[in-house]
DNA sequence: TACCAAGTTGGTAGTCACTACCACTACGGT
DNA sequence: ACCGTAGTGGTAGTGACTACCAACTTGGTA
């Protein structure tokens, strides 16, 4: 029984995964996402076609990997309820964006920095993802289905699970939708950007401007500065 | 030169176009949209498997017929600007809702009818699409997107063309794609109950939930209102 | 140590969406 | 009657993806 995969095995399994998307990604952005077949992937990485499948469904999960859904709908099962709905999900997706970009995985060195003029590595891996998504139909539409399937999720951390009224669902789910409808905006206009501002006030800003009020600061990390 | 295609052979290609896309959402839906290949809607259609890329670019195209881009472009542009974005984009939203719906195409005979129970073929079809486009990931990542290039075609109609002003461009899109996203739910919920209520009663709620204003009853199908 | 179960990889062959490239037919106007 | 053009059909691809099957490696066990 393979409960515990032993870590080598996952390890190894992890390793190559990442050695096939990082290629992917180098690949589809030198020469484009179209002109870049599966096969050609495969052979960067020093893999079979068949071993990319198996680690990616589809040659669009190569650059779109959903981490930060889970992430999201914890800090909104998490928060106080009796805060607007658009409120409780704002707060959630900056906050899981100022856990992804600050601490997102090489960590050390650049929290201080306000403006932040250097990225990570994972933060620039992300933002070519991010770039990618967007000046590609198959990939952003893809996104765009994953955004869908992040909603629910999002409705779900929000209402008792036992909530049978439709008008109250169909509420959150409105919320919800507009919510992620703002943070995508928010990821396009970072990316416009090459990541130079901070992603959290990027979302925030969005929020403000989709759903008027959203009092500035909240949290963020970033306290005064508005652009 | 062929200015005007002299309406018989534009006559004879939208019929043809109107029957393949018939037969391709009767059969997506009998059999499913994954199952049913582009050469069966062909035969069922009578034509070749070409003719149908001819007619439509892709499997996708034959489900979704982005109509009302341009209409809803429009009201926008005619909205008055002194009215906060939402509130335009809203509007215009509502507005091509009740027009598609109402006296969508088959016109005649339903319109009196409050909340209708019965719906028109026109009505009854695009139910149908949506449908499909719900529950096929495909279609509904595509539709998506689709609403991705509306939402750029709001933001042109929204603000002047020489904009230059990346906050007051990034404040329309977050308006945008927040009242697109908003009104998919609102689709989706009314796909949902097959119909049976007022669409732009539906989006009108839908933007309300999001929003918070909740500026009640506004115009929904009372026709004669705020043209 | 020998051995078995399971996970990872590779190969082959096939389906299906989609795209050139070419030929044929039916209009539509001169 | 003549010619350009639009519409249609066929053939032969490419490329994403999916079975089905054959290794090999790993981890734990008798």
């Amino acid at each position: 029984m393979p409960d515990r995969p032993s870590t080598l095995r996952a390890q190894r399994r992890a390793e190559t995964q990442r050695t096939i998307q990082a290629h992917a990604v180098r690949l589809f952005t030198q020469r484009g996402y179209d002109a870049t077949t599966v096969t050609d992937v495969a052979e960067a990485a020093g893999v079979s076609p068949m071993t990319v499948y198996r680690h990616f469904p589809t040659k669009e999960d190569l650059v779109l990997v959903d981490q930060h859904g889970r992430l999201i709908a914890e800090r909104i099962a998490a928060s106080s309820a009796d805060q607007p709905l658009v409120r409780r999900i704002g707060s959630a997706l900056i906050d899981a964006a100022a856990t992804l970009t600050s601490d997102g995985g090489d960590g050390v060195g650049r929290s201080g920095g306000s403006g932040g003029k250097e990225l990570g590595t994972d933060e620039r891996f992300l933002l070519a993802r991010l770039q990618l998504m967007i000046s590609t139909p198959a990939l952003r539409a893809k996104h765009l289905d994953n955004s869908y399937a992040l909603q629910q999720a999002i409705v779900g951390a929000l209402l008792p699970d036992d909530t049978a009224d439709p008008d109250t669902t169909f509420h959150a789910r409105a919320a919800a939708s507009a919510c992620l409808a703002a943070m995508h905006t928010a990821l396009v206009r970072w990316a416009e950007d090459d990541g130079r501002t901070s992603l959290p006030d990027v979302i925030a800003k969005a929020l403000a401007a989709a759903f008027g009020v959203t009092e500035a600061g909240t949290r963020t990390r970033a306290p005064g500065s508005n652009r």
